[in-house]
DNA sequence: CAACAGCCTGACGTCGCGTCAGGTGCAACC
DNA sequence: GGTTGCACCTGACGCGACGTCAGGCTGTTG
């Protein structure tokens, strides 16, 4: 399968011009030519494009997103921590913002005004948001990040069978409490649910109660992901969905 | 109270330069010059800068923002309305990216993988956030929208006393209820939060009971706030973050 | 075979500033 | 009284990330 920069384009929500643009300056070039030289994309370039979509999204400059994503060491599961950790961070600013603005509102109604520092606390320290993240990247802890980074990229050949043994340790125990009648929302199937949880959150990212149990209602609403759980054992997608979110209310 | 370039720089978090910018463009004037030829901002110039930078961070070319500051028939609260709706959007837009990501992080976790479509969905539909609010302003509910927007504009001069006279009137009822013994946490009590919170609903903006809550909370927390209410009677400011608290709970 | 849709490569324009360069006003210190 | 230093001033050019033509090349369809 392979596109043209128009339909690239259309599936991208990004116009022609972009992609000519990316071509040029070698962020995203079109792995093939046509014989009459047209632009024929494959699909690792859709990857790359969708990553560079990412970042710019976030307020990346694009040479930064360039050496992000040709750092040998970072492989996609990298990329997607820190854009899940770079999305968290403009939640919670945007919350701010909502507050901000809440509190203005209120404070015209009741006649009252705010002083300019506090109106202006919202921008303050800001630093756009990826520096601030990057900072926190480079100076944080920056050995322990380094380490983590390093085997998590240097994991996916040996220790990788370590991470998949386990997860199908959990989906075995998983299947043969359906297999023995366990219910779904019991303490022990519950148990189960939480240890997926805290895989999750060791091996890839901090994956809260919440999130675990958005995670488990997808179990039953995508149907691929369904087809996984139920190769195992019949039933078992909708069993893992139950326990996750019994799971994650229980913690609430 | 007045301001430098230089102070107002550090007050808002943008360099000098940017300040020189928006003074040419005639997006922000500083309202004075000193002997020297020097630029003085008055507390005006702060309420402009503002909202300038509220518009330019949810993503509104300058000459836009000039339009929108420009329009006559737009008081300070259709800017603060727009904003907060605005803000919700892009509250929704980031929580949309975070759940695409956590669903990419899980896909791989278990050796799926995503149909092209689906990896840009997120990306897909979206005109840039403010031009898809402007088109629901512009083509939603046209003339209810524009009606209310004129009444609200209107309202600061004749039907503002009415509105002054009914939340009066609700605080005055909260007064009487505290004076008469009647419990902050009791359905009478938050019957009157109820109307509290529809009558900010009503004339000002959408305020959801979890909005309302928060309000409560300030209340109490905003010595400002505190003040304003302990002017009315002493204990209504606790008083009234109770009730408005114990309405939204209910509500839930 | 003509018309049209979609592709190509320059090349210049635009927006929102960053970044000098060269000069002024004023307080503080030598 | 000089000068040092700081914060301000006004041009003027530069830049990133494209938008927007202009002019020309394919390949398919009526």
């Amino acid at each position: 399968m392979s596109w043209t920069v128009g339909e690239l384009a259309r599936l991208a929500g990004v116009t022609v011009r972009t992609l000519h643009h990316y071509d040029r300056i070698g962020l995203v070039r079109a792995s093939e030519r046509t014989s009459a030289g047209h632009r024929s994309y494959d699909v690792r370039d859709l990857d790359r494009l969708q990553q560079v979509l990412f970042y710019r999204e976030l307020g990346f400059p694009l040479d930064e997103v360039a050496t992000l994503l040709d750092d040998p060491d970072a492989d996609p599961a990298v990329h997607l921590r820190r854009q899940h950790r770079l999305l968290r961070d403009r939640l919670e600013r945007t919350q701010a913002m909502v507050a901000a603005v809440e509190k203005e509102m209120e404070a015209r109604q009741m006649g009252i005004s705010l002083t300019p520092e506090e109106r202006f606390e919202v921008f303050g320290d800001w630093l756009p948001e990826e520096y601030a993240a990057e900072a926190e990247e480079r100076w944080g802890d920056t050995d322990a990040w380094a380490q983590s980074q390093r085997r998590t990229a240097a994991m996916s050949k040996e220790d990788w069978l370590r991470v998949k043994a386990e997860s199908d340790d959990v989906e075995r125990r998983f299947a043969a409490a359906l297999a023995g009648g366990v219910p779904a929302d019991s303490t022990a199937a519950q148990d189960l649910a939480e240890e997926h949880r805290q895989q999750i959150s060791r091996h890839f990212y901090d994956c809260s109660p919440e999130v675990h149990a958005g995670l488990g209602r997808m179990y039953v609403e995508d149907e691929r992901f369904t087809a996984y759980y139920e190769r195992i054992a019949p039933g078992l997608a909708q069993y893992v969905s139950t326990a996750v979110q019994a799971n994650a209310a229980r913690q609430s």
